[in-house]
DNA sequence: CCTCTGACTACCCAAATGGGTGGTGACTTC
DNA sequence: GAAGTCACCACCCATTTGGGTAGTCAGAGG
C-alpha cells in the first residue's frame, strides 16, 4: 500500500435513482486510484454529509428531488470553491447547460457517456480541464460563436461616426462629445443625424443599444 | 476490401513543418478507416489543390508562411462549408483560440495531443462534435463564464422598474412605454426618476447601456 | 473641369427628456 | 399603529434631443 492518499481521487455522487446511484459507486470504488467518499440522492443530503470525507470531484444530476442540481451546485461551489463539480445528466438543452456552467460546473457530461471515458473525464476535471461530451462542447462552442461574431452589419459608418457612436455609448452628450471631438455643437447633431439615418432608429437610445447588440463599439 | 469509401474519413492537413506534415500523413494513411487526401505546406498551396480530392476534415497549422492559418480557415470555411476543420497549433493564448473558433474551426487542438487521440477527435469532428484540448475547452468555458454571469450587480431594482428598464432598451419612449404598461406618462417619469438613481446616471442612453452591460434585461 | 463624398458649421422649432415639488392608496413589517 | 415600500398620478420648468434647411471647404476620381 505505497499508493498515499494524495495520489487517490476522491469522487462522490448525488443521484436519485438508485441503480445508477450504485453503478457509480462501485465503478469508483473498484478504479484503481480512485475512491468515493460518499452517494448521496439529494443536494440536500448532500449538504449535511459532504463535510464528513471531503471529496476532490463531485458527480451531480440535475433532476433532483427538492432543490436542483443547478442551485446545488451553486450552493456547494460556494461552500467548497476548490471542489470540481461535474453535471452528469440526461439533459442537453442549452439553457440547461449553461446554467450549469455558469453556476460552477467544470463540466457537463451526458448520462449515455461510456464508464471508461467517465473515468478518464474525471482525471481531466482534476488536472484543470474542462471534460464535456462532444455535443455539450459543439453546443458552447456555437453559442460562443454566435455570441462573438455578430454578421458584421456594419451600416457603412464612416470613422468620424463610429467614434462619435462609441461616445454616445459611452455617455457622453452632444455638448460633451463635441468637446471631445474638438468640433462644434451642430457638427455633432449634424453627425448624429447621419448615424440615426444608417442605423434606421430615431433616438440616441436606440442608437446606443443598437451600437451594442451589433458591436459595431 | 467491402469496406467503401462512405466508411473512409478522407483528411487532409496544412502543416508548414515537412516533419510534422509528414508524421501526420503517415498516422493518418496507416490507420484503418482513414485516408490522407493531401498535405500542404501552406494556405495558398491548399487553396488550389483541395478541389483534386475534397477532404471531410482539415487539419490546420496557424502559424504558416504567408496567409495565416486563421485567416485561411475564413476562406476555406466560405467555400467549403461541410468541411470540418481542426486547428492543430503550438498557441494557447486566448485571442487565437476564439478567433480560430468564430473564424470556423469546429475545434482546437494543442500539438501535444497523443495520436490516438488526435484520431479520435477527429471522427468526433465528422460526428458533430467540437474536440478541443482539455486546457482549450477550459479557457473556452472560463470565458463563457464570465460574459454570462456579470457579478449579478442587481442595484435592487423592484419588478416594475426592471420591465419599465427593458422597455426602454427596446426603443420605447415614455409615452409608448406608458401605454405598453397601461399607466400614465406621469407615472413612467415617476419611475424612470428611480431607475436612473438606482442605476446612479442621468440620462435614458445611460440607463440603456448599464441595462445592457450589466444583462439586467 | 466637375461631381461626389466626408467633415464641418449655423439657425430654427418642436418634441422628448431630466429633475423638482406635491400628493394618493395598498400592503408589509415591526 | 407607525414606518416603510411599492405603485400610482400631477404640475412646473430647464435642458436635451430630433429634424428641417442652408451653407463652406478639402480631397478623390471620373
Amino acid at each position: 500500500m505505497e499508493m498515499t492518499e494524495t495520489q487517490v481521487i476522491k469522487a462522490a455522487v448525488i443521484e436519485d435513482i438508485r441503480e445508477i446511484r450504485e453503478g457509480l459507486t462501485t465503478l469508483i470504488n473498484f478504479t484503481d486510484g480512485f475512491r468515493c467518499t460518499g452517494s448521496y440522492r439529494s443536494v440536500e443530503e448532500a449538504l449535511t454529509r459532504l463535510n464528513d470525507d471531503v471529496p476532490d470531484v463531485l458527480l451531480s444530476d440535475i433532476g433532483l428531488p427538492g432543490m436542483s442540481g443547478i442551485e446545488g451546485i451553486r450552493i456547494i461551489k460556494a461552500r467548497f470553491p476548490l471542489m470540481q463539480i461535474l453535471m452528469l445528466t440526461v439533459y442537453d438543452d442549452d439553457d440547461r447547460i449553461f446554467d450549469a456552467l455558469c453556476a460552477g460546473a467544470s463540466g457537463y457530461l451526458l448520462k449515455r457517456t461510456p464508464p471508461a471515458k467517465l473515468l478518464e473525464n474525471i482525471r481531466e476535471a482534476m488536472s484543470g480541464g474542462a471534460p464535456v461530451s462532444p455535443e455539450v462542447a459543439s453546443r458552447v462552442i456555437k453559442f460562443f460563436r454566435e455570441f462573438h461574431t455578430p454578421d458584421r452589419t456594419d451600416y457603412d459608418l464612416t470613422p468620424h461616426e463610429t467614434r462619435l457612436l462609441k461616445l454616445l455609448t459611452e455617455g457622453y452628450n452632444y455638448a460633451t462629445a463635441a468637446a471631445k471631438l474638438g468640433v462644434s455643437y451642430n457638427t455633432i447633431k449634424f453627425h448624429v443625424r447621419h448615424i440615426f439615418e444608417k442605423l434606421q432608429v430615431h433616438t440616441k437610445s436606440e442608437a446606443v443599444v443598437k451600437a451594442m447588440r451589433d458591436r459595431l463599439v
